[in-house]
DNA sequence: CTAGATTCGTGAATCTTTTCACAAGTGTGA
DNA sequence: TCACACTTGTGAAAAGATTCACGAATCTAG
């Protein structure tokens, strides 16, 4: 148990993996072993009791975890146990695509504003909301209570507009451009590069290729 | 210098990221540092040396490492140096989001077929491309020499689309669904889980909040 | 040609994460 | 009640990744 220590980053996705299983679990009562969770993730049972050792002891030796239990722990450790308010800034593909994603309203991302510099796009309707222009960005945060942004906007407008909202007080940016963030340590980002993900694809497609 | 032995998934992840770096740079003879490779970066010079030092040794002491040839043997080492032929499979908005994507044909990814189980998207146009009905899969794969997929469709239809796609011969997968896939270990596949990410980010803003 | 300023490449040391292994609970059935 | 089969929680060991530190090259200038 460590509620002050650093928890590997691998750590955390595990759990929201873990989460994610017993949610396609329907035994309201029943319990589950760390051997089970292991197996539908792709883990180890030593795992999963070293990933939960980390925030307390919830099983019962012998019977293994309360899926109703672990469920809401999970939850609580994951801060999903309430709603976080959320602005769109960049309302290309991308960052649509992820506003309409069901996931995401139902994992407690409400989306409260959405933002794009294009004049073409400003004052056009998506869902409940008008597209904005970034120039009201500071005082909407203020207003709506913004506390996260999905940050969906060109690499080149990536930095400023991160600048603009940590300096407004937002506490943290999912990342969708390409480039490291530059912001104090304090605000979280997590980036979601999908340059990357093809590069460490077909990296390992000609590696295979070289063997072969 | 090792071809052969492991390499972190991590070193892969950076190199993705000197290679932006390098692209940005217009000075063609140039040189450059691990220091200032690494200031870029959010790394060190020591890490820079290290990653590099997995497939030779590229750089002149004293000097640094030339801009041009450092930016050619990333493309070679990440699998850049030629085309991949991709399906898309799952038309749904993030799938056609990705497909869209300018950096994804800048690339070398070549979208060659787009598939969609919904009737209604059926014969649908995009691009130059139409939807296809799954039924068709693994004629495709063969006919158009299918060698990775973008796997964007519901978690419910996700193993089997991976499945079919492996038998059919399809050599690796990004994949979008919110699940771990079960393929043999010689297909790689790259997960794309915003899920995950998201929950990540709430993570990290709940305990700021907690230590606040 | 030599001295001095750089900067790479890499083994060794350090730090982090995963795996192991087992004592300590828990439930079951005779 | 007792023996037995399970399964957790956790230090300690092992494996993996990053950082350090320094010898060996390379370039410049005098």
């Amino acid at each position: 148990m460590s509620l002050t220590k650093k928890i590997p980053a691998s750590t955390i996705r595990r759990l929201s993996h873990y989460l994610r299983s017993l949610e396609g679990f329907e035994e309201p009562g029943g319990t589950v072993s760390s051997e089970e969770l292991a197996a539908r993730g792709q883990t180890t049972a030593a795992q999963v009791r070293k990933d939960l050792s980390h925030f307390g002891s919830f099983g019962k030796r012998g019977l293994g975890y309360q899926v109703d239990e672990l469920r809401t722990r999970l939850r609580r450790i994951l801060g999903l146990d309430r709603t976080w308010r959320v602005a769109l800034v960049g309302a290309g593909r991308i960052g649509l695509a992820l506003f309409e994603y069901p996931a995401f309203r139902a994992r407690g991302y409400e989306c409260v504003a959405i933002f794009d510099a294009d004049p073409k796009k400003v004052g056009l309707e998506r869902g409940k909301l008008v597209v904005r222009d970034p120039s009201d960005f500071e005082d909407a945060v203020r207003e709506l209570d913004i506390e996260l942004i999905i940050l969906a906007v060109p690499a080149e407008a990536a930095q400023e507009m991160a600048g603009r909202a940590v300096e407004a007080g937002v506490k943290g940016i999912l990342n969708f451009a390409p480039i490291r963030l530059n912001v104090p340590p304090r605000v979280p980002v997590e980036d979601v590069n999908l340059v990357m993900e093809l590069e460490a694809l077909s990296f390992a497609l000609s590696q295979n290729e070289r063997s072969a």
